[in-house]
DNA sequence: TTTGCGATATTGGATAACCGATATGTGTTT
DNA sequence: AAACACATATCGGTTATCCAATATCGCAAA
């Protein structure tokens, strides 16, 4: 069946992978940041799972303080995702422009 | 079953909502912007369903030269998405320097 | 009308992203 | 030790994203 509403998913790995390359975090600590940049705080049910396939898949290493932190092959992924959502979001600043501000002067087409 | 891997999906919905916006579309037009936005053309089984679905759910509407077109509600909704999505990815600009721009070794406190 | 082609559409299946409920582990208080 | 709080982890289920293969539709050429 495909059930196809508009309520984007997606980018939980990659958003982690890019939190985590700032400043190693803990599960909490990650999912709190997530909470500030969507307005939910997502559930253990989806923080850990992620969390541990990663960490399986070696993209992430998890220190005795419960800290996760980027490894080698993590970053390399990091960089290859962040290429790829750049190119593909690249007229960000039109959306932008776009919904939240509508008051600044124009730029030019 | 989870299994996790670090391979972004996602906002496919939210992208053809943003593409249509801009200008009315067929499906082989989408297909081709997506290809070059992402790399990948997506197969006929991706694009077809949601842009059925989205259809049925009045974000989009579709004319007589099959261009689908932005609705109402369709509009309403990538601007919601819009802003979630900024606010989710408010600092891609740092994102941008990080992967593109990767030889600066120094680190501040 | 038949053949060919590209756009459109459907089917079936795989994987990721998500939630709510529940369980476990660990440190703190009583 | 028992109760509590909270972080961590697991389980079962739902929905969205995606593809390869296949079918159909519309138009143009033979």
């Amino acid at each position: 069946m495909h059930m196809t509403h508009c309520r984007p998913k997606g980018f939980l790995s990659f958003l982690i992978l890019w939190l985590v390359s700032k400043k190693s975090m803990t599960g909490a600590e990650i999912a709190l940041e997530l909470e500030k940049r969507k307005g939910r705080k997502p559930s253990p049910g989806t923080i850990y799972p992620v969390l541990k396939n990663m960490k399986e898949n070696q993209l992430l290493s998890i220190d005795e303080n419960k800290r996760y932190t980027l490894t080698g092959k993590g970053q390399k992924n990091l960089e290859a995702h962040l290429d790829a959502f750049i190119r593909t979001f690249y007229d960000i600043e039109e959306m932008k422009s776009c919904c939240c501000n509508q008051n600044s002067p124009t730029k030019g087409g």
